[in-house]
DNA sequence: AAGCCGAATGAACAAACGTGCAGGGGGAGA
DNA sequence: TCTCCCCCTGCACGTTTGTTCATTCGGCTT
């Protein structure tokens, strides 16, 4: 009987259907004036089931953000020795000890998706990698509109036994929606067999503007890649990599990869032979990057997250209760401060 | 049988428990990672009723900012126009027109306020006018921490049968509350009887002091009164002027005040002798702050309004629905551009 | 030591909300 | 013009959330 909204013909502007109208005033009612949706829904002549679903719609697609300030005065403890110790602004995720691995990166990655967004803004160069944790995360953005940002890929995708490039492109492309973006794709393999084809690679145009945008990024995001860890990464699972590389990958002491980059415990990462044939961006240029985001789960990651903070690779840390709470006792010791016990959130029993 | 939080000895710090940590850990679980209110009560060893309550203690004292972001594509027809013809931020507060007054004035205020969060912060002077619109206002204020900002009181507010006193401080004090600022008072009356009293008054120094105050505000927040309207403002009800106050104002062609100084539709206020007793901001000190919100409710304040922006007061204005449609009505027919049928919003019945 | 008061708790109830499902309307294509 | 298909709608149900109430707990006074 009545018509939704304005926009009379057929299709063929850039928006469907007044919708987004509908629901961007739905919100208004009730995140700003507290009307019930039952409420709501006489006053856009509809029914709660419509209402509810315009709420959802408003919610999925950004119009309504809901952000959580700690009152500054009490950023919880944890943070705060986290950003004392290693200067790095960190987010705990309150995550139960005793939740499994899946349910924590869910939760981890859930809770990252959701403070990305106030990182991310128009005009701005994005780097992206890719793994379990990101692949997580890229499911739940929390879309954002910007203008003229770039989705750019950190590192190759391809590997031995299927291209992976689809892979990595759906996760690339989940990003791109979620933020209006153009998406840069980086068409190569994860690791080169041939040192030399990288770097034959690496002077072709089409590549070296690929390489251009990475080294002039605003926002780096990526997770930890531990190849010892009892539940291995996305890249030690999927056919990246042979046992020799694991035997040597050993040999040199590497706790970690950021990218497919790998390095030691002290952050290093000369003399690692499997560098030279992987295609994540050198720790130098990704470090030019301002702000450089990193998402962790499991305490697993502990002494790759360790090895990359030396690295200095981190300016933004998305991190588990758990881990966080390890890396402070680790690095209280480390520092010489007595390992007091733990400060005793209402988690721990 | 479980404490809740840390902080174990007798009272004595600043906050009286850790009911805040846990509130933010709540917020963390339901806003961030989607659990239910249930699941959370297991999380923190307690019920579901409490958690309920903590989350709403948790957005009654601003840990959750809840916003809505317009997708700057469609910005709301009518805050565009406001916009193009008057050079005023608008928010429009979608607000059914059968709504009676009182709704209409609660729910404008009640959006006013949680808007208002984003423009408050730390080290500002904010004024703060007084009236039906602000009480309304400060009733539901969203609270947000800020270091070193102070509320200023824009005019007196005794009048000729209560001190009226009590009435704005209870009002300025919820500002306080809200925003962690420091109060400041201004004990006057809404108008002295005598000019030459309010000069005298003007030269002592705690006066002047706060007059300071006032010339180097960020922020006003003010109302619109309007004298002629059938429902009168506060100011009109409460005996703060006499039978010959307003036969002359009728007299002067006065549309409206802002903080007790008056008005012509024009924005002009010279010769208007009640001015002289008033004791609100010239104009002239009023437009030194950089951010003017104004907030109002009814379409009687429609010459008001028209006035105070022809004065150029307002830079931000937050006004119901039906007023604003209003607003860019009259002011298509006055600069010509035809009065085209109401855009047609789904309430438009 | 007993008693009082206010704040905080959990159970139970009532209200509000989300979602699977069947039905209907309208546009594209035949 | 008819048909098909998809999307949207509202209903009904089960779940989730808010709130009231009786009770307990802890601190402080008498």
């Amino acid at each position: 009987m009545v018509v939704t909204d304005a926009a009379g013909p057929t299709a063929g502007h850039e928006l469907p259907t007044g919708k987004t109208r509908d629901a961007l005033r739905a919100a208004h009612l009730y995140y700003l004036q507290d009307l019930t949706m039952d409420a709501i829904a006489k006053e856009l002549h509809t029914s709660r089931s419509s209402v509810s679903r315009l709420l959802s719609h408003a919610r999925a697609t950004g119009l309504v953000e809901i952000s959580i300030h700690s009152p500054l005065d009490l950023p919880s403890r944890l943070e705060q020795d986290i950003l004392e110790r290693h200067e790095v602004s960190a987010h705990v995720v309150p995550v139960p000890d005793h939740a499994s691995d899946v349910d924590r990166l869910e939760r981890v990655a859930l809770s990252a998706a959701r403070i990305l967004t106030r990182f991310i803004d128009s005009n701005q160069t994005i780097g992206v990698a890719w793994g379990s944790t990101m692949s997580a995360m890229s499911r739940h953005l929390a879309p954002k509109a910007t203008h003229n940002s770039e989705i750019v890929q950190l590192n190759g995708a391809g590997n031995l036994r299927t291209t992976g490039i689809l892979y990595a492109s759906e996760l690339l492309r989940r990003f791109g929606d979620a933020f209006g973006a153009r998406v840069q794709q980086f068409p190569v393999p994860a690791f080169f067999d041939d040192p030399a084809t990288k770097e034959a690679f690496w002077r072709e145009r089409s590549t070296k503007r690929l390489l251009d945008l990475q080294a002039s990024m605003d926002v780096a995001i990526f997770g930890i890649g531990s190849p010892f860890a009892e539940v291995p990464s996305h890249v030690y699972q999927g056919g990246y990599l042979e046992r020799a590389d694991y035997q040597a990958l050993s040999r040199d002491g590497v706790v970690g990869d950021v990218a497919t980059v790998f390095y030691r415990a002290d952050g290093s990462t000369d003399g690692i032979p499997l560098n030279s044939r992987a295609t994540g961006p050198d720790f130098g240029v990704l470090r030019r990057a301002p702000r450089r985001i990193c998402v962790v789960s499991g305490q697993a990651k502990l002494p790759g997250l360790t090895g990359a903070l030396a690295a200095g690779l981190i300016t933004d840390l998305i991190v588990d209760e758990g881990t966080a709470r390890r890396l402070v006792e680790d690095s209280a010791v480390e520092v010489g401060t007595p390992p007091e016990r733990s400060t005793g959130t209402a988690m721990e029993s």
